[in-house]
DNA sequence: CCGGCGTTTAAGAAATGCTTAAGAAGTGCC
DNA sequence: GGCACTTCTTAAGCATTTCTTAAACGCCGG
C-alpha cells in the first residue's frame, strides 16, 4: 500500500516501548504520527488533519481526559479513541463523557482494535439520490417530482410517478401497454389508463418526452434520429 | 425530564427478560421502542428516524449481524451498538465491520453503556446555533418559538416543535406520517395525529410552509416556487 | 375513404387530506 | 391533593385530489 493512500492517524502515547509498537500494528493500514505527550498532542491535534486519533489516558505534561477536552473545546471533531490500562467503568465513563468516541483498554486484541479504528473512520454514503434524467428533465422519484434544467419543478401524482419511471428505467425500450398496465396499475384496469396517464404527462412535461410507437406501445428517450 | 426531550432508541432484544429490562434502564435518557426480532427491526430501522439503534446479535427471524448490514446497505447511517453475549474478538470484528459503531458485551456495566450511547449520539458541530430558518420563519427548537422575518413570534407546543424540527432538519425530503409518528409520538398514535398537527402549524405559522405530497407525506422547504 | 389506433375530454368513484370539536391526559399552581 | 389551564389525541364529516372509465374526436396507413 503506497504511503499516500493511508488516512492518517494521531498516537499519543507516552510508553517508550507501547508506542512504537502500536505504531508499528498500524503502520500497514495508516499513516501514524506519533507524539510522547500531551502538549504535543494538543499541538498536532489543533494543527494537523486526522482521520483518527488514538490516546493514552496517562500522559506527562498534559492528562489524555485534558488533552481531549482541550481538542473538543477548540471544535475538533475528529473520532477519538482512548487506548488505556484503566479499565474502570467509571473511567471510561469520565473518558467517554470527555469526548472520546471509543475506548480500549489494554491489554488489547490487534484485530478489535483496527476494526474499531475502521467503525471510527468509516463513513456511510448514502446510495445516490436516485436520480433519472430523461431529456430535459429530471425525474426525483422519492419525491415525486420532475424538474426541468431550467428549475421549473411539477410535481406528478403516484400513477404518473410509476408510469414515468418505468419508462425511464429502459429508455429506448418500447413498453406495450399490456406490459406497463401489469406491471404499475391494477389488473382489472383496462388498457386506456395508459393512454390517459400518457396524456396527463405530456401536458405536464413535455410532447416530445414520450414518444408513442404505433401499433405497439411508448417509448421514452433515444427515438430515431 | 420530560418525556418530549429524549431521543429516540431502537432496541432489537429477542430475549424476554433481558429486553424489558435493558429498555427500563435506558427509559430515563431515551424514548425506547423495543422489538424482539430482525424483521420487526429492520422495518423500524428503514422506517423510523432515531438516535441510535441497539442491537443483539442472535436474534430469530434475521440475524442482528444481517440486519446492520441490510440497514447500512440502504443507507440508513444511525449510529448502531450491538450489545451481545458474544465477545470473542472475531466475533466483535465482524459485527464492527458489519456497520456497528460500538460493541458491548453481556454482562455489561450500566453507566459505560450509558456513556457509550452518548459518545455515539453526541454531535460536536461547533457550538451550533439552535436556529433554523424555514422560508420567511426561523425556529428556535431549544425555546420552541417560531420568529418571522418581520419580528412577529409565535410560540409552540412541544410536539408542533418537534414535528416543525423533523420536517426542517432535511429540507425537501418527504416525510412519511409513520415515519414522524414513530420518531416523535407514542407508538400507539393514529397517522391522523400527524394531519392534526400539520394543521395546527400551518395555522400558527403560514400554510406554504409545509407541503403536503399526496399519498406519501409531508415536506419542507425546496417546493417548486 | 375506411377502419383501426391514439388522443383528448369529461365525469363519477375512490382514496386521501383537512378541519373541527370534544374528551383525555398532562402540567403547574394554590 | 384538588383545581384550572394547557396540550395531546381521537374521531367524524367535509373537501380535495387522484384514479378510472368511457365516449367523442382526430389521425395514420392501407
Amino acid at each position: 500500500m503506497t504511503t499516500a493512500d493511508r488516512p492518517s492517524l494521531l498516537l499519543v502515547e507516552d510508553d517508550a516501548v507501547l508506542g512504537p509498537l502500536i505504531a508499528e500494528l498500524l503502520d500497514p493500514d495508516y499513516r501514524v504520527q506519533l507524539v510522547t505527550n500531551g502538549r504535543d498532542g494538543l499541538h498536532h491535534g489543533l494543527t494537523g488533519t486526522w482521520a483518527v486519533i488514538v490516546i493514552d489516558r496517562g500522559l506527562p505534561v498534559m492528562d489524555g481526559i485534558a488533552l481531549i477536552a482541550a481538542l473538543r473545546s477548540k471544535g475538533i471533531a475528529t473520532p477519538i479513541l482512548i487506548l488505556t490500562a484503566l479499565g474502570d467503568a467509571d473511567e471510561k465513563v469520565r473518558g467517554l463523557d470527555a469526548g472520546a468516541n471509543d475506548y480500549v483498554t489494554k491489554p488489547f486484541d490487534a484485530g478489535e482494535l483496527a476494526a474499531r479504528l475502521r467503525a471510527l473512520t468509516r463513513t456511510f454514503t448514502s446510495p445516490a439520490p436516485a436520480r433519472v434524467m430523461i431529456g430535459d428533465w429530471e425525474l426525483n422519484p422519492t419525491q415525486r417530482t420532475v424538474r426541468s434544467v431550467y428549475g421549473q419543478t411539477v410535481s406528478l401524482t403516484a400513477k404518473e410517478g410509476q408510469l414515468l419511471a418505468a419508462l425511464a428505467a429502459e429508455p429506448a425500450r418500447v413498453f406495450t401497454r399490456d406490459e406497463l398496465l401489469t406491471a404499475y396499475f391494477h389488473a382489472s384496469d383496462q388498457p386506456g389508463v395508459i393512454d390517459t396517464y400518457v396524456h396527463h404527462l405530456r401536458r405536464k412535461i413535455s410532447k416530445a418526452v414520450i414518444r408513442t410507437v404505433h401499433g405497439l406501445g411508448y417509448q421514452i428517450g433515444d427515438a430515431h434520429e
